[in-house]
DNA sequence: ATAAAAAATGAATAACCATTCATTCGGTTG
DNA sequence: CAACCGAATGAATGGTTATTCATTTTTTAT
């Protein structure tokens, strides 16, 4: 951890309680990533918020609400992302399909700090109920919205033999392990290449709507 | 934490060293799983093996390299038992293929307790170089292997379009995921239907050795 | 400008936990 | 069977860490 991202002067007392709060969950993924979930301590992320020893408990009571409300952040924030793509009228079944894949592999969604949090806190699933419950929402979300495209763009293509809930089960699945693979080999897959593995999956179920020329490992 | 699994009575002073490192580790992996990687205390993991508080220094010296010796073990265990398949000569590569992937969905390799410990360490790979190291090693060996098997299909199948290396990436980040859902959604998919979305995925690129048919996520 | 309220501080506290090592135990050997 | 030796024990130690709260700083209201 070497500099803090953020003096208590760039962040008056008047701000309001939420950008604290904001503030705080951001200097915990980013310890979380830098010295994993068993490693973070108070010090570590008040002092990688600028910020002093008693803060967090000011603003979250106890450490971990605030890891609860960290791993509620992520996953409002993946959840939301996808939530406006799915409801955007102007995008047609396609569309929506793609740039739901778009976001999966998106800067913002791919960052190393944030994929290390979510492993963290997949691995404490099993211990931590409160953990389990949060995840077993934003995957449900996802997975009806999902399944709902795959199905419509069955219908609109005439594609006779596919099933909507396995294609969503397999791309989700998908998408989670390329996620591995750009958090434990970062000199390997790139975001954009992991996009086009995404893309080669869906070209063999869609193959009228999603070429699969593009879905070359090599960039073309 | 309910029942101990092994009492100093059923293991004598006189078994091998080897033995007490193994019951030990398997402590660690039931405790990993039971309170999470972060809350995992010595005296839980000793208390879990039945034996007292020093012991785990005298096998392992610190509480680190059991959890070092722990990654290697679950490692060890996955990768040996596909090199096990990718080099028995009585195989023909479909069947390898195949045996590969009920070997990813079998009984020993998904077991929940086993998924926590995978997950716990990947979230915190990016903090510890060792755990990174452990985990690039069995994935490039791995890789290796699947990548040559898919090529030698593709010239079996005369599959013209087939790039194996992506084939690879794609089922290896695919049975990650659906790993993942077998971690954190245990009433939802089973081992046997994540094997058929595995399968699923395998026959929409050798559609004349994996047919389609057996990949519904409802049971026959 | 002043008082009251709110936010933040950080030293002190109490709980927790990995590690140590003097002692005990069990098995082996002569 | 007695002496020995490696294995195991677990109370004691010392370092670490979450949490508290009396005090200080800043903002808001009058």
């Amino acid at each position: 951890m070497e500099a803090v991202k953020t003096k208590s002067s760039d962040t008056p007392r008047s701000m309001p309680k939420q950008a604290r709060r904001k503030q705080l969950i951001e200097a915990t993924i980013k310890c979380i990533a830098e010295k994993g979930l068993s490693g973070t301590t108070m010090a570590d992320v008040t002092q990688q918020a600028g910020l002093s020893m008693g803060i967090v408990n000011l603003h979250f009571e106890t450490k971990e609400k605030l890891l609860i409300e960290t791993l509620r952040f992520i996953s409002t924030e993946y959840t939301s992302g996808l939530t406006k793509i799915f409801n955007n009228e102007k995008l047609s079944t396609e569309e929506k399909i793609t740039s739901h894949v778009s976001f999966d592999f998106s800067r913002k969604i791919t960052d190393r700090n944030k994929l290390a949090v979510w492993f963290a806190f997949w691995g404490e699933t099993k211990s931590r109920p409160t953990y389990l419950s949060i995840c077993a929402d934003y995957i449900n979300e996802i997975a009806t919205n999902l399944t709902k495209l795959f199905a419509e763009l069955k219908d609109e293509g005439n594609y006779t033999s596919i099933d909507p809930e396995l294609v969503c089960v397999c791309y989700t699945a998908l998408s989670d392990g390329l996620w591995l693979d750009l958090l434990v080999t970062p000199r390997g897959l790139k975001p954009d290449q992991a996009q086009r593995v995404a893309m080669h999956y869906l070209g063999t179920q869609f193959y009228n709507h999603f070429s699969a020329e593009k879905s070359s490992l090599r960039r073309n």
